[in-house]
DNA sequence: ACATCTCCATACGTTTACGTATAGTTGAGT
DNA sequence: ACTCAACTATACGTAAACGTATGGAGATGT
């Protein structure tokens, strides 16, 4: 018996594929193996391997640039939503989410359209953020700087093993918390 | 005419395809077409690709942390240490160094001695710039979390393309560095 | 019942990369 | 000049992955 799969069941699972071994680990084979076919339904649904990866990057800048606008829409309590961000995106149970994140910008590193979709998400982002950082009595260069940090910390910190640490993960992050936010 | 490599040479050239492409792009062919050479040789120096891979991770180990070492040994003007490291980091003729971090903790993701060595050089660089915070009157924890969101900056700040920003580069990290080390 | 649309299976050709085997070349020491 | 160690060239076998071609199975509408 054949299962039928969608366009989009291929693009999910080649999202799982990403976040654990990056780009250069989506093979077509590989995912129809995952899928429990054969690469000739892939060929149906995409042109080839590239196509596959365009779609990919089409849907997660999509996805990320509404997200961050969700996330942020609520510009009367500034402090709060910063400081939800700042655990939504830290927190332990965010690993996959964190892993693409970095698949997608280690992609960018040597594709062009890649780096294209994650400088205009970027960019949103920061746009998004220092107007709830601007809620803050900061000045607008201050504000956007500030976005700029925080950015940084949220992605670097997910560059940074827990087990390295000397304390408490949660401890260090309460404090850069209040450390960013305040 | 032969020209002759040294095994360090093959290493070298290793770390220039780790910064351009990853750790999937160290293929063993290409090295050789890169060093004038065929793969002969390589199999000389090394049993196999995995074993290159290995003396790579040692010697950036062990570089890394000695580099460390270097830069924090001057804890009288921690301060100024702290600052000269941040320009050190995010100046724009480090793009290679940056790289080669970033391509290090990718491939961290994936291989469990990658994981190790990156685990280890935190390890040491954590402790290294806390104990510069220490000197600027901040409590042990403090300090260690100040180190924690220095570090988180420095990686985070990699993963950000200046042309995302709407604001001069320069004038975001004059004022990430004041708002870091103060 | 039949046609059609959607999706999958299979077989094939090609490229790329790994690793091995073996012969050859070069330079330094004697 | 001879030898040996260090290194390279070449040729080969194998595996993985891409992409193509073609046939077929299942569901759906008429």
């Amino acid at each position: 018996m054949n299962i039928k799969l969608s366009r989009h069941q291929w693009i999910t699972e080649a999202f799982a594929v990403l976040a654990e071994a990056g780009v250069d680990g989506i093979k077509i084979e590989g995912l129809a193996k995952r899928l429990r076919v054969t690469k000739g339904g892939f060929y149906w649904h995409f042109r080839n391997r590239e196509d596959l990866l365009l779609h990919m990057l089409e849907q997660w800048r999509v996805g990320r640039i509404e997200t961050i606008h969700e996330q942020t829409r609520d510009e009367d309590h500034a402090a709060d939503t910063l400081k939800y961000l700042i655990r939504l995106y830290t927190d332990s149970t965010n690993l996959r989410g964190n892993a693409i994140e970095l698949a997608v910008r280690d992609w960018a590193r040597s594709d062009s359209r890649a780096a294209e979709a994650v400088e205009a998400v970027d960019r949103e982002r920061l746009d998004c953020v220092s107007s709830l950082f601007a809620q803050l009595d900061l000045s607008p260069d201050d504000a956007y700087s500030r976005a700029y940090l925080f950015y940084s910390f949220i992605f670097g910190q997910s560059l940074l093993n827990d087990d390295s640490c000397r304390l408490e993960p949660k401890k260090i992050k309460q404090f850069c918390t209040r450390f960013l936010v305040s």
